[in-house]
Parts: C-alpha cells; structure tokens; sequence
RNA sequence: GGUGCGGUAGUUCAGCUGGUUAGAAUGCCGGCCUGUCACGCCGGAGGUCGCGAGUUCGAGUCUCGUCCGCACCGCCA
C-alpha cells in the first residue's frame, strides 16, 4: 500500500497515529537543523518536518529535495508547535521516519501555485504541470460534478445514453467538416460530426424515445476563447413532446445543476422573451438580463427636426447609461471613436447628458429644444445624472450595435457580475433567414427544424415575404450573455423535410445524396419530437464564472488550433500517405 | 482573410526622443539559520533582446518582412 492517507485529510483528532502520504513536494524550507517540506497531492497540502534529531541519512535526504519529487513518507501525526490556520492540515504536521523519493523531477518552468508565474503558451505546453495547480482542479472537478448531473437528473427522467458514431458522412452546410479518409474506400472521406443532429433524430424513429449523450462535436471553424474545434455538447431528443414539454425537462436539468453544482436557486419558470423582444430591446438573440439599459426606438422623437444624420436614418435607437452625466467630453470622444471602430461599426454617436442640476447637455443642442430632448429621455425612462447614447442607421444593425454598446457600458459600470445568474429561454425564432450575398433562405436553426403549425400557409408560400415571417418552435437557452444551447421541434414528416430542403435551395438530387437516410427514415413512421443540445464547455465555464472554456478543457487547443504540447496537427509520413493513395498539394 | 496588443535571464516584466558593461522581482545554485509556512540573511550563476533584412558612426529601441502567442471581426446551418 502506497499511503494510509491522502495530504489532505489529517487533523488534530489524527495525532498519534502514524501515517503514509505520498504525493509532490510543493516546497522546502529549510531552517538550520531542521526542515519542512509541504507535500501535495490533489486532495491537499500536509507539512512534513525532519530536525536536528533524525538521523544524519535523514536529514540530508529531506535537504535534497527539489520541488515536484514525488515520495512516499512515513511518520507520526503531530500537533504543530505553531499552527497555521490558512491551512485545512494547518494543526498538524508529520515528524517524519523515513522518506522515499519515487521520482525525481527536473524544476518546473513555472510555479505550481494557486496563481501561477507563468503564461498561457508555456503553460500550454507543460499542460500536465499546469494540470497540478487548483484553479485547474476545481475547473475539471466542476465539469465532473455537472457532467454527473447531467446523467442522474436525465437517467431519472427516462433518458437512455446511447453513443453515435464519429465517423460519419460530411454535408457542408454550415460550419466546415473535419474530414478522415478511408483506406479502405480510396478517395473517400469520412467527416467528424458537428453534432449527432441527424442520429438523434434516428433514433426517435427507432423508437428510442427519451435520448441523451454527452458527446464530442467537431468543427473546421476558427477558434476563440469560447470555442474550440472539438467540443462537447449534451445533446438531447425526445418523441412525443411539444416545445412546452422540452422546455420544462430541461429547466428542471438546469435548474438542478445550478442547486447542486453551486447551491443557487434559478427562477421558476425561467423568463421567456421572444426573438423579436430581444432584438428590439436588447439588439441580441443572446440578452444579458442581469441588468436593464433596454433599447428603445425614438425614431418618431428625432426625426424631421432637422438633424440631417436622424433624418435620413431608418431607425434611430437609444439607451439611457445610469450615472453616466458625469462623462467628461473627452471620455466621449473616446466613446464615439470605441463605437466606430469596425468590431462595432457605427458611423457616429451622439449623447444627451441628463445633469444632476435638470439642465440638458447634447451633442445636437442646436437641433433640439430641450423639451424634444427631454422627451426621448421620457422614453428611455432615464432621469437625472444619466447619460442617453444614440446610434442610428438601419433598423436590426443599429439594434446589434446598441446591444454591443450596451453590453459595454454594462462591464464599464461593473453590472456584469459572474456569480449572478440570470438565464432565461429565448424563443419563436424566425424558420429561415434572407441571405442577400447569396440570394437565398439559410435555415437559421438548422434544416430540420420545423414552422409553427399556425406559420405552416406561409411556409409553403413561394413569396419571400411569407417565407420570412415563419416562426419555428425553436428555443434557446441564454445565460448572461451567452448562448448556452439551443433547440427545437423537428420535421418529422417527409414532405414537409423535402419542403425545407426546397426553401433552401437544395435541389432534390442533392437532399436525396446528402440526406437521403433521414428523409426516407421519416417514411416508416417517424413519431413528432424535438430536443437540444448545451454546449457543456461553455455551461462550465459559466458556472464557473469564466469566459473562455480552456481551463474546463483538460487538454485544450490554441488560438492556430494547435495542441502546442503533442505538437499537433502534425505532417505524417509518405507511407500513410500512399496507402490513403493521397499527396498532398500545398500552394505556395 | 482582416484588425489590435504582445515576444528582452528558467519565469513574469522594466528598459525614455537610438548612445558606455541590458536591469528588477522571482526561480535556480552555494553558505548561514531549530518553528517556518510568500521564512529570513549573505553570495553566485544565468541573455542569439523571436527570426531576417534595412536605415544609421551606432539598433533591445526606428522601418519593412516573417514566425509565434493572446483578444476580437469575418466565419461558427
């Protein structure tokens, strides 16, 4: 037996007994004739001491070691001359008889600390040190903890796990497939699943009526700190269910991964608000609700005054900023050159300062009667120390640059708060959406996804008018800011799927090729279903009040979608590429 | 594909309008130290200033290119 006891478990009522630890050595401190050694393993530190009366062997033994030798230790619990209460073991230590060094270890090239010295790359590559540290430990034991209860909330609503394939049959709509080819079949290629969408939906036909998995993703797509190329979804399918259905089951999920991951309580129900609410109100499909600074129209305010800018300008929006009056003119100016700035893309700002003495101060006075400012004030409900900012241009973009504003005043003013928790269903999501570059309908879900029985007329209108007012029982979760997942009830019909595949402009030769499996499993008999998936990184992170998902990943990529510590994607060698019969043609 | 920021001891960083021998902290090595726990004190080693061109009497510093990292935009049905 290597130890009796893990570093992080002996206390005073241990003292006593004699013990075996094993674990790294996380420091020495050495003091004359005696030396302490802080051994660590993931459960704990405990303090080993060696003085001046152990033997000669001993000692010097315990003043040889380096940071990260791992031992084994043998001694006697006890109580410390003086204690450290910043230390769970801070009462007692091990008088140590004998210490084994198990292995050596070469200096790391960073501190294995709560808060290490090192930097990301660095600690990319000696991942498996970086591993060793707490921040990484409680990120992984978090995953672990809501991974399980993912599966026992689920389980105990008659959810099966069943695993899909990996090695599956590329369809580039969407996101770029990562491909596998096949030696047996030369010039052929598997894909790598974006997601088990279609397997899933098989499954219902199979009958399997209540699936689950908690499963790998993989997409060709640029990285960021909230995305990497492979990635792990809970993915979800029921038959027999309508949107309300879906909707419960998996608050109820949530609702107990908040209760006993973090011991919070989620409202109940969870908020709804329409995709069209939270374009208008918040300029996103993805709204921040823990605070307000809500969009508000005051086109009908501004316009024909004058101001040319409003003028000309489709739709002119505001939010009021709480507090903000007090902003110097050059903290504006600063403001309106943030904002025009091609991450945002607006062409200019223009604010109205509420003072705290009544007065009004604009950057349009001489458009503007004080009155007529007071009156959009009035309608964003703002008062006095305020600061209304307003952009304008076409509707929905303007919309999306106020949300982008607003979501910066939100951090500026600190309204952002990773340990408050405010998520909410967003859904009657537009089916399909106008692609003017391409001059053509993308599903905005996915393709399988089904309208709203009472929307199914326009759906199979050939007037793009109609087309674009389809709504589809399609719901997404969304967690201050963040999307967390997203669903919807499917197509379960086969002409109402080859009606989609028609909208999108996918010819019927092409659906059959790419899709063929599913439309014709829809011909035996497919029940009515619908489901979802969460993107489980991002729901760690969350919940542990992080934005990017890296540290919930044991053994993550970087930004170039790299593993800088196997050193991967890597060039294999001319023999696999022969027995794939490929070469490879890269242009200069 | 694009934008921004960064690359200087093992590590994290400083290094001004170009100017003598490139610094600090920490880590590492050696010595002292019997209650430390961010131990303390003394001493020491440690540098291709990412790489390549260019400007200049002179480049860590300026210019161009390139590689790498991070964040973002595009992209992610």
């Amino acid at each position: 037996m290597y130890r009796t006891h893990t570093c992080g478990e002996l206390r005073l009522e241990n003292v006593g007994g004699e013990v075996t630890l094993a674990g790294w050595v996380q420091k020495s401190r050495k003091l004359g004739g005696m030396t302490f050694v802080d051994l660590r393993d993931r459960y704990g530190i405990t303090q080993l001491v060696v003085d001046a009366s152990a033997p000669e062997e001993l000692q010097q033994t315990a003043e040889s070691l380096g940071r990260e030798f791992v031992l084994q230790v043998t001694g006697k619990v006890v109580e410390r001359e003086s204690k450290n209460p910043k230390m769970p073991t801070g009462d007692i230590e091990i008088a140590v008889s004998a210490i084994k060094v198990l292995n050596k270890a070469q200096t790391p090239p960073f501190t294995i600390e709560e808060n290490t010295d090192g930097g990301e790359d660095l600690r990319a590559r000696y991942r498996y040190l970086d591993l060793r540290r707490k921040p990484l430990q409680r990120a992984l034991a978090l995953r672990h903890r809501l991974a399980q209860e993912i599966r026992s909330y689920l389980d105990g609503e008659g959810f099966m796990e069943i695993e899909t394939p990996y090695l599956i049959k590329s369809t580039p709509e969407g996101a770029r497939d990562f491909v596998v080819p096949s030696r047996m079949n030369p010039g052929q290629f598997y894909a790598l699943p974006q997601s088990p969408q279609t397997f899933k939906q098989l499954l219902m036909v199979a009958g399997y009526d209540r699936y689950f998995q908690i499963v790998r993703c993989f997409r060709d797509e640029d990285l960021r700190a909230d995305r990497q190329p492979e990635f792990t979804q809970i993915d979800c399918e029921m038959s027999f269910v309508e949107q309300e259905d879906v909707l419960n089951t998996f608050e109820g999920m949530m609702r107990q991964m908040f209760k006993n991951a973090l011991g919070v309580d989620i409202p109940n129900p969870l908020p709804r608000m329409s995709w069209y609410d939270a374009m208008d109100q918040y300029g996103s499909d993805k709204p921040d609700i823990r605070f307000g600074m809500t969009i508000h129209e005051v086109s009908d305010l501004v316009k024909d005054k004058g101001f040319g800018v409003f003028d000309a300008a489709e739709y002119i929006g505001a939010i009021s900023v709480p507090g903000a009056a007090a902003y110097t003119r050059k903290e504006l100016d600063q403001l309106t050159e943030w904002v025009k700035r091609p991450q945002v893309g607006a062409k200019g700002l223009v604010y109205i300062k509420l003072n705290e003495d009544g007065s009004i101060k604009s950057s349009v006075d001489k458009f503007y009667t004080p009155e007529q400012l007071q009156a959009v004030a009035d309608r964003v409900e703002a008062s006095k120390g305020d600061l209304l900012l307003l952009l304008c241009g076409s509707k929905r973009k303007t919309q999306g640059q106020l949300g982008v504003l607003r979501i910066e005043m939100g951090n500026r003013l600190g309204l952002r708060d990773p340990k408050v928790f405010a998520p909410l269903w967003i859904v009657d999501f537009p089916l399909l959406e106008w692609s003017e570059e391409d001059n053509r309908f993308y599903a905005m879900h996915h393709p399988f996804t089904a309208p709203k029985p009472e929307h199914e007329q326009w759906f199979y209108s050939d007037k793009k008018e109609d087309l674009e007012r389809v709504c589809a029982n399609a719901y997404d979760f969304v967690l201050n800011g963040t999307e967390l997942g997203g669903g919807s009830i499917r197509i379960h019909e086969a002409a109402m799927q080859e009606r989609m595949f028609e909208v999108l402009g996918i010819s019927k030769e092409d659906a059959e090729y790419k899709f063929g499996f599913i439309i014709n499993a829809f011909k035996f008999g497919a029940p009515p279903h619908g489901g979802l998936a969460f993107g489980f990184d991002r729901v760690c992170a969350l919940f542990g009040g992080q934005e990017t998902i890296r540290d919930y990943i044991a053994f993550p990529k970087n930004n170039q979608g790299r593993d800088v510590m196997i050193d991967s994607p890597s060039q294999i060698d001319q023999t696999q590429l022969d027995e794939l019969q490929l070469s490879v043609n890269i242009k200069a």
